[in-house]
DNA sequence: TCTACATATTCAAAGAAGCGTATATGTGAA
DNA sequence: TTCACATATACGCTTCTTTGAATATGTAGA
């Protein structure tokens, strides 16, 4: 139904692709599965919501998520490892922003299709 | 950096908004979520890659990804129980395809993001 | 220096996810 | 009906994830 005739730019995977191909494949799907691991985390995600709309501080979050401190600074930890986020330090408190073109890109098919709809 | 002035339609999330607006918010990031949750895993993702090029039996996806019928097979329940594949039955094997344009639009964006690339 | 505050990290416990083996279901053909 | 094939499900096991509690680090100010 919703195949390649459908307006989708998605590759045709068929039996003449070389073994190195398919490999590329494989190791593109596991770099994007850790990555959508990464956001698929209703807290994470909408720290990466908030963040969307400028930096925030942990304790920001923390109020923004109703979420105690360590789970947030752990979430952020997270973000931060898969290069998604960035902290910054002024003074005592730490601001986080994006720093990642591709969470705002899918952030935005999201929202588009989790948050517009009827 | 990544905020809304460059080109993102993410929502601002500021504190004029209502409880109800809140929650509504807080619903989408979950069902977001779960959607997220079921397609980050590097089997299903293939999965839902290779049915992006026409409906495929579980047979053909056991071989294309080079994993147990039981395997493919629970995989196929998961994102058959979030309804993203739906089977059809043809005498003794069963064809499965997409069914949900939100799959195929994700798709879409993470196959740019992770296997155009250089 | 000591204290208070903001954030990070560690670690154990709880929970969820994935996998393999075995078994069940449904279908067509003999 | 019986058999073989395609697929699904159940169950136990292992591994990953998330969380809370406690503790550590880093910074500013007294």
């Amino acid at each position: 139904m919703f195949d390649n005739q459908k307006g989708s730019n998605l590759p045709v995977i068929n039996s003449e692709m070389s073994e190195a191909e398919i490999n590329r494949m494989m190791e593109s799907a596991c770099e994007a599965s850790n990555f959508l691991k990464a956001i698929s985390h209703e807290g994470r995600l909408m720290i990466l919501c908030h963040l969307a709309t400028g930096e925030k501080s942990v304790t920001e979050l923390e109020q923004l998520l109703s979420a105690r401190q360590a789970a947030v600074s752990q979430q952020l930890a997270r973000l931060r490892s898969e290069g998604l986020v960035e902290p910054r330090r002024d003074g005592k408190t730490i601001y986080y922003s994006l720093t990642d073109r591709r969470a705002v890109q899918i952030l935005d098919v999201v929202y588009e299709l989790f948050c517009k709809k009827g």
